[in-house]
DNA sequence: GCAAAATACGACTAATTCGTCGCATTCGCT
DNA sequence: AGCGAATGCGACGAATTAGTCGTATTTTGC
């Protein structure tokens, strides 16, 4: 198998004086804007460093390697796009469908917006994807579409609503990633995001009138429960 | 942006004789190998020529650098399950809905056989992605899933027609992309084959309603769901 | 103001890796 | 056999880069 041995991703030292705040933060934004303009395989030390006006060592201060340094970009990106998409979910002001349909927007949206930090961050994903801090960062939502799901679809067993809404949460993150990699124009991103949350709806529709199918709910069985 | 400078994919030259042939052979197959022992990150021309029982200088003689080897690896896998899901597309003695359900399988099933080796060439896929050799070496389905298309959803206009066909195409990529790059177990795998069919088979009855209900409505009724 | 701790620096090391080049070997052919 | 072309070889040069370490500077607590 593969993977790099660099294993550790948290911060070395904790910023303890305001400048030494100041700079982790301003290392953080060079590396964006390194990432942006240069690509992930030219996403260098020495390169963060210059740009954010600083030396290798003091980077050294505070990530104990490369990998860290973008997990904890992944890491804020991951933050922020969940609790977008946590906030559509939990609005019980509108029916299910048009949050679905929101939501497809909303991400989308913002995948295509800050295209170029996300693919840059998807090509240098295998540098930190092993890390064991890595494997459980992802959760954020998860809650969320569970509620979500049981309320959308009562009848349906709760096997089969975690099967859903994995693969709701699956195809929406992986198209996601496709429209960050492929530039495109606005008007073909509304076509396809339309046509996106038809399918989704679709399939929520479907999964509903189906009611609560005992084949389904058998073949759901064999899935384990996520959540905790 | 981003992006490597070498953009030189083709062959440097044409094995002419039997041994040079068997060379290249040797190196595709040591290339595999050392795709899935080692990773993308550790995928190294000395590596590969020793796999290969081969002089690095050898390697040179058939491929300009690094990146065609992997290229051509990428071609090869595209060649293939192109024409595995152009078969079934075309096979016109089942039911649309049921040769998209058989589709879907078939992808992901190929995609989850060899795991290894789809992944880490993602892995790697930034050193070629950029090359105007790969622009255009993806269309391979494209022809004979607009056929589908046209058979199945005779009543949509041929835009929809294009913008629903580009988003199945999508879908099943990416997800796909994704369950080689996430193992799971033979029976997660079954039960998200089967969901993710679900959909797709629910968003184009819901296109063929929507849009002409006549001829669609046969192929609504033919729509098998395999439980079990 | 002063000592100690925190922070910042950047030259340097060690390692890796791409791709070349001149020379050796084998093949195809007469 | 023997000649030219094709093929194979692998040491080597050049470039890049992750991460360290001893030293210099700044801040904090008093």
């Amino acid at each position: 198998m593969a993977g790099p041995r660099n294993v550790q991703l948290s911060l070395r030292k904790q910023p303890r004086q305001a400048r030494s705040a100041g700079l982790v933060e301003a290392v953080l934004e060079a590396a964006v804007q390194v990432l942006v303009t240069e690509g992930a395989a030219r996403f260098t030390m020495a390169r963060v460093a210059k740009r954010a006006g600083v030396s290798v060592g003091s980077l050294y201060q505070y990530f104990p390697n490369k990998a860290a340094i973008l997990f904890r970009l992944q890491s804020d990106e991951w933050r922020e796009t969940s609790q977008l998409l946590q906030a559509i979910l939990e609005d019980r002001e509108k029916p299910p469908m048009e949050r679905v349909r929101i939501l497809t927007r909303a991400f989308v949206r913002s995948e295509c917006e800050e295209a170029a930090v996300r693919s840059a961050l998807n090509d240098a994903a295998p540098l930190y994807r092993d890390a064991p801090e890595a494997k459980e960062k992802k959760g954020g939502v998860d809650a969320a579409l569970q509620h979500f799901m049981a309320e959308a679809l009562p009848g349906l067993p709760a096997s089969g609503r975690d099967v859903a809404a994995n693969l709701l949460k699956m195809t929406l993150g992986e198209v996601g990633k496709h429209f960050s990699e492929t530039p495109r124009t606005a008007s073909e991103i509304e076509v396809f995001v339309d046509a996106l949350a038809d399918m989704l709806c679709a399939y929520l529709l479907a999964l509903g009138k189906r009611g609560n199918g005992a084949a389904s709910a058998a073949a759901a069985a064999a899935l384990p429960r996520q959540g905790a």
